[in-house]
DNA sequence: CACGTATATAACCTGATACGTATATACCTG
DNA sequence: CAGGTATATACGTATCAGGTTATATACGTG
């Protein structure tokens, strides 16, 4: 987990994984969509990689870099307790504005 | 949000919003919990102060702070195109795993 | 096999940041 | 109002991460 916030701190890592959301990429694609220096790409692939955010495989001289989810995933268990903190307040919230004034609008978990 | 990731990047950050999970705590009492040194808890609740992760009331000479949800909601929104991107994998993974035995298991979406 | 393309790595520089020490500010109690 | 407690801030320092330039490696094509 450590690392995972550090990595995904950085815009340009945040803008290729955006990127491969889409569609698989080579290097040289998101070097043009992000307007970004060739090494720089490759750092950025390389931190990625090695913390098990992209994969790659080879075709000729490209290399295709494609999403993994687990990464993602961790993240999104670690915010698991918060996501039950902020329902929790949101309810609180409701309920005050239910009790604030008698008429109830729209109903809760009912649309 | 271009903050969001590198203020959520320092350890010691992190650990102070777990505390706050559980209830507002004073600087004195974060400084204790996590073993670090004052003057370095009060910093970094200044940055996440700043960034909204937290507030603080004042009783008496003390400083209690407490978590708030915004940020870290915009976190999980943030998140949200990659579950689907997951999830889209997860679904793809269980057709093949139906596919390889014909015996079906749990099925989707209906338990 | 020479050359162009595609990507990775190395070396270096620089800016940001986290820490510790020291000090300032605010409040409470006798 | 003096002294203690609680917290914030200033400052100096060391570390680290990201950018650029230059070079290495690998593959395809004539």
């Amino acid at each position: 987990m450590e690392s995972t916030f550090a990595i995904l701190a950085e815009p340009n890592r945040r803008a290729i994984l955006g990127l491969l959301l889409e569609q698989e990429q080579s290097v040289g694609a998101i070097e043009r969509s992000l307007r970004m220096s060739q090494p720089s790409v490759s750092k950025h692939l390389r931190v990625l990689r090695d913390a098990g955010f992209v994969e790659s495989r080879v075709e000729a001289q490209r290399r295709l870099y494609r999403l993994r989810p687990e990464p993602l995933m961790e993240l999104d268990a670690w915010l698991a307790p918060y996501r039950r903190f902020w329902s929790k307040h949101l309810d609180a919230l409701e309920r005050h504005l239910a009790t604030m004034d008698r008429t109830p609008r729209a109903r809760r978990k009912k649309p």
